[in-house]
DNA sequence: TCACTCGCTGCTCATATGAGCAGAGCCTGC
DNA sequence: GCAGGCTCTGCTCATATGAGCAGCGAGTGA
């Protein structure tokens, strides 16, 4: 393009961006028609001359979120603005959560929930009156073996009153000695009773785990740090309600996973709604592995984690 | 405001700007009426939510143009945004001011330049047939003593010539040894008839001087730099015209200036067209003097001289 | 408890802008 | 040199948005 081309293009968008005046204005000013005027501020927008910026503490990514969506079907993605502060994203990201499920239409009637610090900061977040009767269902046994802020039933109790509702929680440790303790606790009929609740909500939010020592099930002490070098060396990335997965979204170690307290990881896959909220570096790739295999129809991520997962991902589509 | 005020501002800021949907499609999403949706968008500019910029080397600041031209009665003002490159900066600077001759309209019939790098540089970045048909005169005498790039007659001869004129050029000295020698070389004819056209040119395009030893006058040989040294020590901030001046605007050195071949800055001040140039670091002192002392109509110069002047102003304003 | 004031809303009508089309001009190829 | 195709322009008509106004609701004061 013609240098004095270029000078139009910029003086348009100045006279129409910063001095607020109309393209027939424009048009008198620099001798062109407001038809011109307007192809020129579309051209102005189009090379990115012009740069419009949402800045807020609420603010997403739209384009991020557009591509999140189309490359994993996902129903929708919600990507917070990365800040050079990790607890900040946290919060954002929280808050996000929080935003998206008082918006959710229609209201879930039962809400499925698991217990961690992310889904703890959701339900801070979450406005009174969010809902106006909902029953939120743990998911995923919680029962804190040692004393941590994270307490498991708090979470779900907090969103339920939040939400003018109640709550049903799951109190038995999140991982058991042997398979058949597992099975004779769950045949239990008041856990039965949590448990086919919980397999038929109409939603679920939940959070994944970092596969390191940091995990809220060492720090609750249902694992050991060598529980999880070991799941680690089995190709472990994090886990999905207690329940350790690979990068492929497959369990790791099956045993374990009889072990487990707590709903299955095939009925998130066929939710229609699981709201799944992942953010922060240490969780790169099992956000991956959360959103590459199914296991939500929704992600509420932060923009660094967003942009990692769709490399990673154009990367495993060249292999 | 309510926090769910502002997540409404920011979501009609995002569906608007970034998804590119209209005020009555947002309306439908958020549930409120489009006149409110047309209200959080004016809102949501008004409190810097939503921020524009125009980003290219021919941008310009236009509230701080708006800004110099109100706070001290200048026809115009442009300025060009900062970077970290004085270089680049200064080729914006006189980008814009040859922008802005070439735009300039009616088209000064005769235009008075000064000479030095600066003007130079402008004419460098001057179109072909930014005029046609235009008589340049130089305004202060230049006949350089030693080699160097600037030379003074060129800058004058390079402006006419893209502009399809003539060019009158004063080959003497800046600077003469006595005020008697100057009278006499004034008194020539040819010289009085160069200086008669530069009295009565329709408009005037210069730049300013710093006083210090990088001065093209002590490169040229006129001044040594215990001259400028003295200069300094008289209160004096810069030259125009290779006349030097003070603070205000005044004449620091009566002697020196009545030894100074040329137009008298006087002339300057009555002229219904006065673009100075003048950006940089070292010049900020001397473009406050002449914008506060109506030695121009129009300043060109960058975004932090055009800071440095509105902030010494108001503290001038305010003593 | 009532009245008044202020702020916010929805609406009408005018203005601003965009989409799509037709025509003109320019460039390229034969 | 002519013809055809492509790109850019100005325009019409439809759509989007804004300005200003009237009305309503809420809050405060007497």
């Amino acid at each position: 393009m013609a240098a004095t081309d270029d000078l139009m293009l910029v003086r348009a968008a100045e006279l129409y961006y910063e001095d607020n005046k109309t393209q027939d204005e424009i048009g008198a000013l620099l001798r062109v028609t407001r038809w011109k005027v307007g192809r020129l501020l579309a051209q102005a927008r189009d090379e990115g001359i012009v740069r419009i910026e949402i800045v807020h503490p609420r603010a997403r990514r739209a384009i991020l979120e557009r591509q999140l969506a189309d490359r994993f079907g996902l129903a929708d993605a919600v990507v917070v603005p990365q800040t050079d502060d990790p607890q900040a994203v946290a919060a954002a990201t929280a808050t996000a959560a929080a935003d998206y499920l008082a918006a959710l239409r229609p209201i879930p009637r039962t809400l499925g929930v698991s217990w961690g610090r992310t889904i703890d900061s959701v339900a801070q977040a979450l406005p009174d009156g969010w809902a106006s009767g909902v029953t939120v269902v743990q998911v995923n046994g919680g029962l804190s073996l040692s004393r941590r802020g994270s307490d498991a039933a708090a979470t779900a109790v907090t969103i339920a009153q939040k939400g003018g509702g109640t709550a049903i929680t799951l109190p038995i440790p999140a991982i058991l000695e042997r398979r058949e303790t597992r099975e004779v606790i769950e045949a239990d009929r008041t856990v039965a009773a949590a448990l086919a609740r919980a397999d038929s909500a109409s939603a679920y939010l939940y959070s994944a785990g970092v596969a390191d020592a940091d995990s809220v099930l060492v720090e609750s002490g249902y694992l050991t740090k060598d529980d999880v070098t070991q799941l680690v060396r089995k190709g472990a990335v994090g886990d999905v309600l207690g329940r350790y997965i690979d990068a492929f979204g497959a369990i790791v170690d099956v045993g374990l996973d009889a072990r487990t307290v707590g709903l299955g990881l095939d009925r998130l896959r066929t939710a229609p709604t699981a709201i799944a909220v992942i953010a922060g570096e240490a969780k790169h790739r099992v956000a991956h592995a959360v959103v590459s295999s199914g296991l939500c129809t929704i992600l509420v991520t932060d923009e660094s984690t967003a942009q990692s997962i769709l490399r990673h991902h154009q990367i495993e589509e060249s292999a």
